[in-house]
DNA sequence: TGGGGCACTTACCAAATGGTGCATACTTGT
DNA sequence: ACAAGTATGCACCATTTGGTAAGTGCCCCA
């Protein structure tokens, strides 16, 4: 067993890379991100955000009863929720028209147009693997090829 | 005042638009998912995935280890758990080199890379926008100017 | 007068998510 | 012998997240 020689190359008590470099367009400027992307993460967590943030990014301001109806399968709880957080986080405006049947639309701010179009590459990444994805759900839900 | 012209125009009796089309770029082939977004936000969903991809479409395969150090703030349950999903569902390989201390090494198939390139976007936003998220975040986390 | 819509709000609950710590089997270094 | 490191597994627990269902105040319509 060529005792001396059973790791050849980047033995395992001196790690080959100390720690990776989060660089190419991540510079970890402020405290507490490790990157960029890791701030935008944060910022869009939450089931519904970024679906939020699309759709508001696809026609102008919506309404909140039009949204839900987009949003499929969103409750109120949740989806006042998201935009709240969205809200407070300076993604979206509120506008609330006092009328006597409540009507509130919704619109992006700037920065949450930003926010939007940096999504953009998903929605068609989505598009385009449309096909493995569904199928890598598939099996996710427990289901084979031959039925049950 | 001016009872009869309060709602001037989309009174909410009769929704102004029915529902939103999500539509550019998007549309809705596969049963199951609202949209490409939709569909990407799924595959995705799990707090380190986006960063575990990005951080191995960074460099070359990494080892378990280098990853975890790389991925901070990440547990071995969790950062396995992700690993594992990620492998089941097709966006990095595993490679088990069988070696007696163990040395596994993780790397992006060509999915899982094309994936991670429509996460640069994000990283990118992420940087750009770091000031105002930090402040975001600085408020959320229960955080006055005046201390405590 | 009753039903429905609007935009929410609240209470309660289940499930998902994530963390800690211990265990494994084996090696190398001291 | 013992600590440390390698890549995981597993049990247990706390927190977070998300869902259901009900209620609110006010309006319009039949």
């Amino acid at each position: 067993m060529t005792p001396d020689m059973k790791n050849d190359r980047s033995d395992p008590t001196q790690p080959s890379a100390p720690a990776p470099q989060p660089d190419p367009g991540c510079t970890p400027t402020l405290p507490g991100f490790t990157c960029g992307l890791d701030a935008t993460l944060r910022i869009i967590a939450g089931k519904w955000k970024p679906l939020i943030l699309y759709f508001l990014a696809q026609g102008g301001p919506y309404r909140y009863g039009e949204l839900r109806r987009a949003v499929r399968d969103v409750s109120d709880k949740m989806l006042i929720q998201q935009l709240k957080e969205l809200e407070a986080d300076g993604l979206v405006k509120r506008t609330d028209y006092k009328e006597v049947p409540p009507r509130v639309d919704y619109s992006l701010t700037p920065l949450g147009r930003s926010l939007a179009e940096a999504l953009v590459p998903l929605c068609s990444w989505g598009t385009e693997h449309m096909a493995e994805v569904s199928r890598v759900f598939a099996q996710r839900d427990g289901w084979t090829t031959k039925g049950r």
